[in-house]
DNA sequence: AAAAAAT
């Protein structure tokens, strides 16, 4: 609690404490031990650790609390109301968007014509609306898309100050009739009560994303939004989404959300609707969470009652609309945030299904961190008329205010190395060790328990109760350690992470981007280590890339490591990997559940 | 080969 606590200084009470109990309820480590669906929440006060919440090396809350959301808006944002006449505006609607692109006419425009629907080559699989209804999309009323309108101090620059203005911040911009960045908080025509939040919070000035993505987005037209991690990307999309829906007709009973929202995990999901919730309710925009793991009567209930906005995870969403708790029918504004990992192989078809769902006519907005060449052929079959507004160059953009830091091991030296490196860097905040299986993560945390160190693990083989537990521990510090896979790799804003670790490298680059990018969030500073080893030679090469754009330095070890695979196999990839990561090293020191009480004393 | 996401 407080630096003269004497838990911190007194190993016996240390000791005292642990003999009261396990940290965790029993059956919660283990990734069996399931408390099934619908149980009440078991977890409400775990008995207490060796730890404190650490909150002596808390930093005060900066002018970037919401991290993932920062930056805001703040001033002369005039509440349209809901207008409910669902006029069009002449600039969009029809004209304008429903041009040239054979599938997406405009509102009433050609509809439910199968395989045309969204121009490009038909639908793949046929994964496509095998059970939910084909929607009719012929006669469609009308709505209101285009809010934009810009501000005079906008206006009045001349061309070479807007110039410079972007160059300054890197941001790079596609499309027709771009609108021009706005620089300050009320030149985006936000909501009062929107300013007001962004003002208590302390932003300054927009992000570079949120600065040109949001006229961009209140013009009303699609948008691929590319901006690095921590950089506010949240609000650059929710924020015009009340916009949005202000100006539609209010919802009527029956009636789905008007925005949707899609994200690629539970958590980054919830973390979503806090945000949602933040800025929508003090403007009467109700918002609701639909994802997995959790009871589905509370979900179905707010469904049914009406929100205009859902988060949702896909799986979970699709149940509900084949249930028909809800529909997509008034689904006007649509975002998939991780855009990229929403559209690579594992999410794909779902995401076909959810969109055949939705009117040809909407906005949608993609948004991430990074966006590999690949998939924007893909994307655009789901776009029209598209900005696509970009926060640097690379193809891979490390944040900036992360230092990069690579350790070339052997596989059977990591769980050592890990030890040394958490000597070296704990001080009561966050760590968050990535480990590329569900089993290395137990495994490692057990280990890492039974040392003394207060780490809990998160992956998707635990129950959703037990990943809002840990994730709660870790976010409170009362066990600042968490190790986890891929699930905790994206869009996750916890505050004051000092460093992330890879323990296992990632396997590709995007992920590593992700990863590291938990930390150093919102302008603060962060740390990533990273382990590689022999079997990852075929990153080395991209990855000194990435350093060097980051303004990193580059490890002999690493350089040696890039030359070691271009003389192995022509350069990337390739290969065969004898025996891979098998885990023969450390980890079979380590087995089974992570459900053990932290041993030893406290090692720092 | 692994992780995630419905039951």
């Amino acid at each position: 609690m407080n630096p003269v606590d004497p838990r911190y200084s007194d190993p016996a009470s240390y000791r005292d404490r642990r003999s009261g109990g396990l940290t965790m309820p029993p059956m919660m480590g283990n990734a069996s031990g399931s408390l099934g669906r619908g149980g009440p929440a078991p977890y409400g006060a775990p008995a207490p650790v060796g730890f404190t919440s650490h909150s002596p090396f808390q930093p005060p809350a900066g002018r970037f609390d919401v991290g993932r959301s920062g930056g805001g808006m703040m001033a002369h944002g005039h509440d349209r109301g809901r207008r409910g006449d669902s006029g069009f505006s002449g600039r969009v609607g029809g004209r304008g968007y429903g041009g040239r692109n054979s599938g997406r006419g405009g509102a009433g425009g050609r509809g439910g014509g199968r395989g045309g629907m969204y121009g490009g080559p038909p639908p793949r699989g046929d994964l496509d609306n095998v059970s939910l209804p084909r929607q009719d999309f012929g006669q469609l009323v009308p709505f209101e898309k285009n809010f934009y309108l810009e501000s005079p101090s906008v206006s009045v620059l001349t061309e070479h100050q807007i110039m410079t203005y972007r160059a300054k911040r890197d941001i790079r911009v596609e499309g027709r009739d771009v609108p021009r960045p706005i620089q300050m908080f009320h030149e985006a025509n936000f909501p009062d009560y929107c300013l007001d939040i962004i003002a208590k919070l302390g932003f300054v000035e927009p992000t570079p994303i949120q600065s040109q993505g949001w006229p961009m987005a209140l013009k009303g037209r699609d948008l691929i939004g590319i901006a690095e991690t921590g950089s506010g990307k949240t609000l650059a999309y929710l924020l015009p989404a009340l916009v949005h829906i202000s100006a539609q007709p209010h919802l009527v009973q029956g009636d789905g959300p008007i925005v949707l929202v899609l994200a690629p995990t539970r958590e980054l999901a919830m973390q979503i609707q806090q945000e949602s919730l933040k800025f929508g309710g003090r403007g009467n925009i109700r918002s609701t969470c639909i994802y997995g793991g959790a009871p589905k009567g509370p979900q179905i209930r707010d469904l049914k009652r009406g929100v205009e906005i859902v988060i949702a995870t896909p799986g979970r969403l699709i149940d509900m609309l084949e249930a028909q708790h809800t529909n997509l029918r008034r689904v006007t504004y649509l975002v998939l945030d991780e855009a990229d990992r929403m559209l690579d192989m594992g999410f794909e078809p779902q995401i076909r299904k959810i969109v055949a769902q939705i009117r040809p006519d909407r906005q949608t907005l993609y948004w991430s961190a990074t966006w590999p060449r690949e998939v924007e052929t893909l994307a655009r079959q789901f776009l029209h008329n598209a900005y696509k507004v970009s926060i640097g160059s690379s193809d891979l953009k490390a944040n900036q205010s992360i230092n990069q830091v690579i350790e070339v091991v052997r596989e059977v030296d990591k769980y050592h190395r890990l030890i040394r490196l958490l000597n070296e860097v704990m001080d009561g905040s966050r760590v968050l060790i990535f480990m590329e299986t569900k089993k290395g993560c137990d495994q490692v945390t057990k280990q890492l328990r039974m040392d003394g160190w207060p780490a809990l693990s998160i992956h998707g083989d635990k129950n959703q109760s037990e990943r809002d537990w840990v994730l709660s521990e870790f976010k409170s510090g009362r066990n600042p350690i968490m190790t986890a896979t891929d699930v905790a790799a994206r869009g996750l804003d916890v505050k004051d992470i000092k460093c992330v670790i890879n323990y296992d490298f990632p396997s590709n680059l995007e992920d590593y981007i992700h990863r590291i990018g938990r930390t150093g969030r919102a302008g603060a500073k962060g740390t990533a280590y990273s382990f590689l080893t022999d079997s990852n030679a075929k990153f080395a090469r991209e990855l000194i890339k990435i350093l060097q754009e980051a303004g990193q330095v580059v490890c002999p070890a690493l350089s040696d490591l890039a030359r070691s695979a271009a003389a192995s196999h022509g350069g990337s990839g390739g290969g065969f990997r004898s025996r891979g990561r098998g885990g023969y090293g450390s980890r079979s020191l380590i087995s089974g559940s992570n459900n053990v009480p932290i041993g030893g004393r406290r090692p720092w």
